[in-house]
DNA sequence: CGCTCTAATGCTACAATGTTGCATCAATGC
DNA sequence: GCATTGATGCAACATTGTAGCATTAGAGCG
C-alpha cells in the first residue's frame, strides 16, 4: 500500500533520517512514512493513532521528541491548526510553500498546493521576514455538502 | 481615558453589549475596553492581567466565557497564534481582514493593518470559504535588532 | 561478535490552556 | 422591591505540551 497518493515519496524515511545524522529507530521511520503517506497534515494525536495501529509501541512523549526532531532537521514542518494543536506534515520541495484550508466542522485541513502563502510581505521597518502561514477558513466538500450550521467551535 | 489611541474607539463596550443583547457586566466591560485599548491581539493571560491591574475581580472561567460570546457575537475575533494559546482583537470595521505579524523570539503578535488577509482563494470545488488568516513570521523590530539566535520555538 | 558511547526512549511528574457542571449572585424588566 | 434568568465563581477535569532522569538500543570499532 503505498502506490496510490498524489505526491511522490522523495527519499526513503531511513535515507532522511541518515542523511541528517539521526540514529534510525522505529519511531521516526514509522512517524515519516506516516506523514508521507498522508495527503493532508496530521495531528500528534492522528500520528500516535497511526503508529497504534502499525503496532508500532511508541511513548506520547517519544512522539513529541522524534517530531521536534524533524521540524529542528527540516524534514517535517509545524503548521499552526485551527484548534490549539500542532499539525505536522512532510516537507516536499516541490510546493513548499503552500496554504491550507482548515474546515471550522470536521477541523480537518487540506494542503492547497495550488495558493502560494505568500504575496508579498511588506512588513514595517526592523522587522525580519521568515516565514508565512496562510490558512482559510470555511467547510470542506464533504461537510458543506450536509449544510453549514451553528459555525465553528 | 481613551484619547491616545491610534485607533479610534468607535462604539462605548457598555453600547456593545447592550446591542448585542447582553447583560453589562463589569467583566465585559473591562474585556472589551482593555481589547479596544491595546494596538495588537492579546491573549487570555495578557486580558487576565489586565483586569487585576485594573482591580476588576474575576474567574478565569468566567473571562473566557467572556471572550467567547464577544467572538460568538461578533465584537471580537480569535487568531491563533503562533503558540497554542487563543488571541482575540476587537473586530474592526475599517480594518476588518488584516493579518497578522508573530515574532518567534517573543511570542508577540502584531496587526499589520496594511496588509490585506486574503487575495483569491482559489478552492476546490465543493469548498465553501469564510475566511482567510494570514500569519507571517520572524522576528519583530525590537528583536530582531538583537540579532536571531535559534529561531522559533 | 562483543564492547563502548551516547542518542533515543519510556517512564513519571508537571505546566499551560481550555472546558464542564452546578450552586450562587446580580443585571434587567416589571 | 421582586422575580427572572443570564452571568459569575468555584471545583474538578480534559487536552496539549515539557522537564528530568534512569534505561534501552543504534552505530562505530576492535
Amino acid at each position: 500500500m503505498s502506490s496510490a497518493h498524489s505526491h511522490p515519496v522523495a527519499a526513503s524515511a531511513r535515507e532522511l533520517i541518515v542523511a541528517h545524522g539521526g540514529r534510525v529507530t522505529r519511531t521516526r521511520i514509522a512517524v515519516i512514512e506516516t506523514l508521507q503517506r498522508s495527503a493532508h497534515p496530521l495531528s500528534h494525536d492522528e500520528i500516535g493513532a497511526a503508529l497504534d495501529a502499525a503496532g508500532i509501541v511508541h511513548d506520547r512523549v517519544t512522539l513529541y521528541r522524534a517530531l521536534e526532531w524533524l521540524v529542528e532537521q527540516g524534514i517535517a514542518q509545524r503548521i499552526a491548526g485551527g484548534e490549539r494543536a500542532w499539525r505536522f506534515e512532510i516537507r516536499r520541495e516541490d510546493a513548499h510553500r503552500h496554504a491550507h484550508f482548515h474546515c471550522d466542522r470536521c477541523g480537518q485541513i487540506v494542503c492547497l498546493d495550488d495558493v502560494p502563502a505568500t504575496p508579498s510581505p511588506a512588513l514595517p521597518a526592523g522587522f525580519e521576514f521568515d516565514r508565512a502561514e496562510l490558512v482559510l477558513h470555511g467547510a470542506c466538500a464533504d461537510c458543506g455538502r450536509q449544510g453549514i450550521k451553528e459555525g465553528a467551535r
